[in-house]
DNA sequence: AGCCGATGTTAGCGATCGTTAACCTGCTCT
DNA sequence: AGAGCAGGTTAACGATCGCTAACATCGGCT
């Protein structure tokens, strides 16, 4: 790991858990074990240290989300494909989940258009898939419903106690049940 | 609505937006129509208007979620009423959700400890109701649940397109669907 | 051996922050 | 009528912010 990879892991701890305005310059480089002007070598400034913090963490899971898709065969598989892969990746980056939500307001105006568009177009990976499976519907019901699903894979950060495995197998479970359980009151009352 | 509750709402709506630390008491004077000095005729200082949020509704929620498991008489009323109440509270505080877990790190210790506390009383209350539906859950899994059914709900801010009666409807549902399911693999295979 | 780019340092800038001080205005109560 | 308080103003403070400038150090290359 690299100065720059080091800055930026450094960085998503340290904004994760006290905002972006939160942490000063000088905190960052405290924390990375140089002074503060010295990260002006490897970043043209704060604000580009979110930049390229979100911008790849959203690229990333939109190119994999869109892989796992193309590699399942059913709708049911690759909701499955795409539960797997954002549990483990929220799993694996919880700090960077936690920074994508709530920092990314501070972001520069390019980039946090860029950010929005892609995390949008990954929501539609999502929607796409979920309405194959449910027929009837409605996109904008979809789309609460994977924010719904993100919420509570995103959770992590908040629980993430138990072991890696467990927290897999949990997360994953609810999800799955979350988002496959149909619609209004067919809860209770199964198909005619 | 006085002036008080007036800079509260105010205060709510632009930490969730921007970040306790992304805003000024000069920002947030103006946005109620004064200068940033007059504030301090309300409150003891910045900290102190984060403090009165914070913990007026942790302490709401808690009080009314021990009201409704109370009232119910079966642990699947009483997981319902919760689901009734957090959902609702969600939809109709939108901006209090998104301060609660973004900026309680900025709080001043006492209050931080205050509200942490709060808190962990609030999920112990769901976790009590979730393991007398699920037999032999352990506590630390139960928690793991809550907080995943947490964010699930708590997603509202970011998908709040859906008219309130519908996203009530979406999020409580897969809330139920989520908390219910049986856990590991019985999702296949039911029991034996 | 000597240059030079990469990667640090300290000093200091202008701007902005939270907060206090001093003053002004208008309503209420006697 | 006049005192007093609630609630607003402007001015100014020390601290801290992001960032730049100028200079130091050191390893690799010719």
């Amino acid at each position: 790991m690299n100065r720059r990879e080091q800055i930026l892991a450094t960085a998503a701890e340290l904004f994760a858990e006290h905002g972006y305005h939160g942490v000063s310059i000088a905190d960052l480089g405290a924390a990375v074990g140089v002074t503060g002007p010295a990260l002006y070598k490897h970043f043209r400034g704060k604000q580009a240290i979110l930049s390229e913090m979100l911008v790849s963490i959203s690229d990333e899971l939109l190119t994999e989300g869109r892989r796992r898709v193309r590699d399942s065969e059913t709708p049911e598989d690759a909701l499955a494909a795409l539960i797997d892969w954002h549990v483990s990746f929220a799993l694996a980056h919880e700090p960077l989940i936690v920074v994508q939500d709530r920092d990314w307001s501070a972001l520069p105006v390019e980039s946090r258009e860029r950010v929005r568009d892609t995390q949008r177009k990954y929501v539609e990976v999502w929607v796409k898939v979920l309405r194959k499976i449910h027929d009837d519907l409605p996109p904008q019901r979809a789309r609460a419903m994977v924010h719904a699903g993100f919420g509570l894979i995103n959770s992590t950060p908040h629980s993430a106690i138990a072991p890696t495995e467990v927290m897999t197998e949990v997360l994953a479970g609810m999800a799955r049940a979350a988002l496959t359980a149909t619609p209004v009151g067919a809860m209770v009352t199964s198909a005619t």
